[in-house]
RNA sequence: GGCCCCUUGGUCAAGCGGUUAAGACUCCAGAUUUUCAUUCUGGCAACAUGGGUUCGAUUCCCGUAGGGGUCACCA
């Protein structure tokens, strides 16, 4: 066979050689351990958690090498295209504070040197490499129709054989003339490109940098390296791209182990340095008792869009797979708690092998952990972004009292030990109601150990000595012999030794005031809480009781 | 079914031949607090299983079981 000729007839017009690309896409200028990684989303509209659990881990692993981490977008497989979804990735992924330096940045956008980071604007850099591998022998067209392919399938199934094609299935096409071929191509026939695989049973030995040795059967199949439509197929793009993209790890699921013979193949062929493999655990959830992989249809947590939609703080969401992450990250955290988690020093080898699971109970102490200690301004803007897109109403109280919002937001967290009430964007909407008169409610019924005229009169003792400017401790003070005049313990142990000598305890008469305050039976200080809302509303609010 | 990956408490996990088998989350109990949220103290709870190797295995090897992945002109 000329294999020359056939390149010919299969890539008439391609004139470029490995080496012109070689040269377009020269080897990157960056420091000596700096790693490039990427993440490599396809645009199916769905974004999860996944997506950005590979993408923190390329992420770290750029930037704290001084590195460059780049999006690419696999957008190889016409048929599970979406409209808009490469906007709603980047949309996602800028959310969540992942950052590019380089590739599909906006919205069909290239963006660095190594363009174009869309795989389907790539299509003549992989026949450049298509055309090369012919020429060495290493391809040949493949005419099998999806219906013939059927056959084989069903056959080898029958005969308990394995799947593909490869050996005796192979060699019709495998042994076509170049007439034969050049006629089947005259005639309109559709062909792929396939690679001419070694029959052979030896075994390979990867170095995968989370999981060490990977040992498994070399690759004996013919598999498509160009569908069709002279696209791509994934294997074939992932060498391509990642080799003139120089990747120096590719951080991927673990569901792409079991193609990884095809890719080392490929990589051996064309005598290109591998790069270091990392394939990361997937996702797990755990029902009835079993683990079992997330499921975009059953698991809303799989989504992004529902961290998003919940109003998980960006930073909770990556201190959260962090710790999934890195075993380490935990007590790095528990020793270093001012610093930023981009101060952890991520490491590969400290990666788990088992499949994670998500623990929403874990993310919601994480959440409640990171937002005590953001600062009042920080939390008040991200709360705002927040509310713009999910809470339209909210979004106005916040924007019409922005002094009030920060100054509630303090409440309880200047202290050493900050308050843990807010959880997320969505529950501080319904926790942080009652600062506004817009949106205040009352929730929680007096307490019935109080009869009516006992709590009116509380109110109207409280109101006739209210000093607004009275501080924490004179406020105290003054509530404790409000306690008293009502004929209520001051201690509350008092009151539960003996029930009967007294009326209630301090504790029914703050929580009148909290409920009268606040709406609610749990709500923060009641003096800093008035201080917040101002005399006014305080007033308003206690004389409904009268 | 073939091939491959994985297996320490309910969950995340340290451990890398000798440990009272860390720590975190959840849950429970107690303490503190004017209610909550905290904070503090304590508690429940684990090396899937059978064989080796070894003076000694959670740790190394083999088998079994269980879970997962993959076997497309999808990624």
């Amino acid at each position: 066979m000329n294999y020359q000729a056939l390149a010919n007839i299969l890539f008439p017009d391609v004139t470029e050689t490995p080496q012109d690309l070689e040269k377009k896409y020269p080897v990157r200028n960056l420091p000596e351990h700096a790693v490039v990684t990427r993440i490599g989303p396809s645009p199916t509209g769905f974004v999860h958690l996944g997506n950005l659990y590979n993408a923190v881990i390329g992420e770290r692993l750029a930037h704290q090498s001084n590195g460059v981490f780049y999006l690419r977008i696999e957008d190889t497989d016409d048929k599970r295209k979406v409209d808009g979804a490469v906007e709603t990735l980047i949309q996602a992924m800028n959310y969540f504070n992942v950052h590019f330096d380089e590739g599909a940045i906006e919205n069909n956008q290239n963006n660095g040197m190594y363009a174009p980071y869309y795989q389907r604007q790539r299509k003549n850099i992989y026949h450049v490499i298509a055309k090369y591998l012919t020429q060495q022998g290493k391809t040949y067209p493949c005419f099998l129709t999806a219906e013939e392919l059927d056959t084989i399938r069903e056959q080898q199934t029958a005969n308990k054989e394995d799947i593909g094609i490869y050996g005796k299935y192979a060699l019709a096409n495998r042994n076509l003339s170049l007439e034969q071929i050049q006629e089947n191509i005259n005639s309109g026939k559709p062909w792929v490109l396939r690679f001419r695989a070694e029959q052979t049973q030896e075994l390979i030995c990867v170095e995968d940098a989370i999981r060490g040795k990977l040992e498994m059967p070399r690759n004996y199949l013919d598999f498509v390296l160009l569908k069709s439509d002279g696209i791509p197929t994934y294997h074939f793009a992932h060498v391509v791209d990642d080799y003139f993209m120089h990747s120096t790890h590719v951080i991927r699921g673990e569901e792409w182990i079991s193609s990884l013979p095809m890719h080392v193949e490929l990589f051996n062929t064309l005598q290109w340095k591998q790069p270091i493999y990392c394939h990361t655990a997937t996702l797990m959830k755990i029902e009835d008792g079993k683990k079992r992989k997330l499921s975009k249809r059953k698991d809303p947590e799989l989504a992004l869009a529902y961290y998003q939609q919940e109003g998980i703080c960006q930073d909770a969401v990556w201190e959260f797979l962090l710790t999934v992450l890195n075993s380490n990250f935990e007590e790095w955290r528990l020793a270093n708690p001012e610093l930023s988690y981009l101060d952890f020093k991520y490491s590969i080898s400290k990666m788990s092998i088992s499949g994670a699971l998500v623990d929403l109970d874990k993310l919601k102490d994480i959440s409640k952990e990171v937002l005590s200690k953001m600062p009042a301004e920080k939390l008040y803007a991200g709360w705002l972004d927040w509310c713009k897109q999910y809470d339209l109403e909210f979004a106005k109280l916040l924007e019409t009292y922005p002094e009030r919002t920060i100054k509630a937001l303090n409440v309880g967290r200047t202290a050493k030990k900050p308050r843990k009430d807010l959880e997320n964007w969505k529950q501080a909407c319904e926790f942080m109601s009652f600062y506004y008169q817009e949106s205040f409610q009352l929730q929680d019924a007096m307490p019935e150990e109080i009869d009516e005229e006992t709590r009116k009169l509380c109110f109207k003792l409280y109101l006739e000595n209210y000093a607004h400017e009275d501080d924490s401790a004179t406020w105290f003070a003054k509530v404790k012999s409000l306690t008293e005049q009502l004929g209520c313990a001051v201690k509350p142990k008092d009151y539960k030794k003996n029930p009967d000598q007294y009326k209630g305890s301090i504790i029914h008469v703050t929580n009148m005031l909290r409920i009268a305050l606040t709406g609610r039976a749990n709500a923060p200080d009641i003096w800093e809480v008035s201080h917040v809302l101002g005399e006014e509303i305080v007033k308003n609010r206690l004389e409904k009781w009268l």
